[in-house]
RNA sequence: GCCGGGGUAGCUCAGAGGCAGAGCAACUGAUUCGUAAUCAGUAGGUCGCGGGUUCAACUCCCGCCCCCGGCUCCA
């Protein structure tokens, strides 16, 4: 992992600690600004830290009891008073040594904890009128300049996020150069709060929990849709790269995970239990029993690369705490690969790897970004290795034409790896793909070989790859991106035929069985209500297309043709609508276009 | 796991020691309807679970479970 804003900022050390980009500057001023009004209204509270962060800033506060919404709402006004001061921010410098008997004659013991920390001789403080906090900078010139910011919430956060420290409350808040932006980003956690994807789950009947099953959902047969789809994407696209897709147990003895390391890495994340006196576990990841699949028979250079997929249901013991709806679950299926290649075949798999990743996400409509995580200080493998896994993955982005951050140290202690991101419709990252060559682990721990043209036997390379991540937090992720509006090919029911009265059932059912003939997800609502209830039922269910049949209709042998999108396509021939909607289907197209002239 | 907030009808939520509530959804009937909510009626509950206090507990106390917002961790 790259360093945080939060670790630069608790350093205090480097020509720029903090972000000096004027966004950044402006937040961090913001959360100065906050603690000074906090500490006008709580005296008795001791500052922690208060980095700007993504979209905002937070100030973490020593303090007996929590802040109250009230409070927020308080200290919000205080600071609009701190900002018409139109106070400046003041730098001044001043040895380590005076600084800590600066902050320890104040009671600040946090300030000082940091100082101690710190190997700089001197440090920098920034004065805003009665408040001084020590801070590497930089700031804005006057408080004046603050002006599109909002205090959003409280919660506890430890002391330098380790929980055997001290609980302090943290206040986040967010902050931007206009009032334009900022009424843009409170838009945009409205908008997020409308798209949850628990709360579309259920309102669309595609998933639950139940508090039997903490962590894992029960797919409901909507949601089942979804899984479907994605796997059928999956595999079609796999089966095209030459992928052989494998399925190993879930229930496995210890034995394996001390032979793979995870009983010693792992165990507290592992759901045990005993039969017949032998302890077994439920897998964390797919990847020892892969190599299992790999050792049956003796490779040959020629063999390589195998690359075997799984559907691989796999079970974590998250901390209670951190079960978030299927985002972050207890039992979740990876849409995993490992690919055992010989060293010179590294590089190409990687470039279709990539290759196969950028045109994986574009169906979704989701922007990929790419990080290129290299070599920790704790590793094993030779130098040597290394070299040609991190050039590989380096060769693989440029030749695949792909933008990417650089992630130093950030790899795993095995090898380097690619870590893929996706920005969705409202501009939210999401954790999905990862690329991880392993030079050793698998290779070293289940003695994997295969017998090169020399016919001595060598190591193979194994890249461990997951592209969805997983189904469960994949469909979490696309129910908030597309706002629970699945495109026709993932929508659940595709297709609502609606005729104008009961008159014209018959038809309605001629319409509806050609729709399922020609395999379009398709309901008939002949229920007794209105055809404008029946619109708006359809349009709340978020189905693509309702068409509706009445006397016209019948007798030209058309359907009127509704999208969700609310725009009236008129009359369109049944087969043309059939057409295009198999179409629209098979080819996963992200638009409604069927019917569109 | 820790800190804070919650759990009352399918959903959203009100109620606070003394008869369990509303809106929407559901069901039944009437209406046969042309592009986002027809009318009327009916039914719906171990107030998360267990214990305690009390004449009486959804309400107060204790323990536990689950959910939400964070911390930490993470696909």
């Amino acid at each position: 992992m790259a360093e945080s804003e939060e670790d630069r900022h608790l350093k205090l050390t480097g020509d720029f600690d903090c972000d000096p980009t004027p966004l950044s500057t402006l937040r961090h001023s913001t959360s100065h600004v906050m603690a000074q009004a906090v500490k006008r209204l709580f005296p008795e509270v001791k500052v922690a830290i208060g980095p700007a962060i993504e979209d905002g800033f937070y100030y973490d506060f020593a303090k007996g009891e929590p802040f109250t919404p009230e409070d927020l709402a308080r200290i919000e006004d205080v600071m609009r008073e701190i900002v018409k001061a139109d106070i400046p921010f003041e730098r001044q410098e001043m040895s380590r040594r005076d600084a800590i008997a600066f902050f320890r004659e104040r009671g600040e013991r946090f300030k000082v904890e940091i100082l101690e920390g710190i190997e700089a001789d001197r440090v920098s403080l920034y004065k805003q009128g009665d408040f001084i906090d020590l801070c590497r900078g930089p700031h804005v010139a006057r408080t004046s300049e603050l002006k599109a910011f909002k205090l959003l919430s409280s919660s506890g956060a430890y002391w330098r996020g380790d929980e055997k420290n001290p609980m302090l409350w943290r206040i986040y808040g967010t902050a931007w150069l206009t009032q334009a932006d900022l009424d843009q980003h409170l838009w945009r956690l409205e908008e997020a709060k409308k798209r949850d994807h628990r709360k579309l789950g259920r309102e669309l009947d595609l998933f639950d929990f139940y508090d039997v099953a903490p962590g894992a959902p029960f797919w409901l047969p909507n949601g089942m849709i979804l899984v479907r789809e994605l796997e059928k994407f999956a595999r079609e696209r796999l089966d095209a790269q030459g992928y052989q897709e494998i399925s190993t147990p879930m229930l496995v003895n210890k034995k394996l995970w001390e032979q793979s390391g995870h009983w010693e890495l792992y165990r507290d994340n592992m759901f045990q239990l005993e039969v017949e006196g032998e302890i077994f576990s439920l897998k964390p990841m797919n990847c020892p029993e892969a190599s299992y699949v790999y050792k049956r028979s003796l490779r040959s250079y020629r063999d390589l690369p195998l690359r075997f997929s799984e559907m691989g249901r796999d079970h974590r013991n998250e901390r209670s705490g951190t079960l978030t709806g299927l985002v972050r679950v207890r039992q979740f299926t990876q849409d995993d690969a490992h690919l055992f290649c010989r060293p010179d075949q590294l590089q190409d798999e990687l470039t279709a790897l990539l290759d196969l990743v950028r045109e994986w996400y574009k169906t979704f409509d989701l922007q990929p970004s790419y990080k290129l995580a290299t070599r920790p200080e704790k590793r094993l493998g030779t130098a040597e290795q290394w070299d040609n896994a991190e050039s590989s993955l380096e060769k693989a982005l440029r030749g695949n034409g792909l933008a990417f951050e650089m992630d130093p140290g950030g790899g795993n202690f095995y090898g380097p790896k690619i870590d893929i991101d996706v920005r969705d419709a409202l501009g939210r990252g999401w954790q999905v793909a990862t690329i991880q060559v392993d030079l050793t682990m698998l290779p070293e721990r289940f003695q994997l070989e295969f017998i090169d043209t020399d016919g001595q036997p060598k190591r193979p390379v194994v890249i461990h790859r997951a592209i969805f991540g997983s189904y469960e937090r994949f469909i979490g992720i696309i129910t908030e991106h597309y706002a629970g509006a699945f495109p026709t090919w993932l929508a659940p029911v595709q297709a609502r035929v609606l005729p104008v009265s009961e008159k014209f059932i018959d038809y309605a059912r001629t319409v509806h069985r050609r729709l399922r003939d020609a395999r379009v997800r398709a309901e008939l609502d002949d229920r007794n209500e209105k055809l404008g209830y029946r619109i708006r039922d359809a349009q709340v269910r978020k189905v693509p297309y309702m068409l509706v049949v009445g006397g016209r209709e019948a007798e030209q042998g058309t359907v009127s043709l509704r999208p969700r999108t609310g725009e009236d396509r008129g009359a369109v021939a049944l087969d043309r609508v059939v057409a295009d909607l198999t179409a629209e289907i098979a080819s996963r197209a992200a638009d409604l276009t069927a019917g569109r002239s």
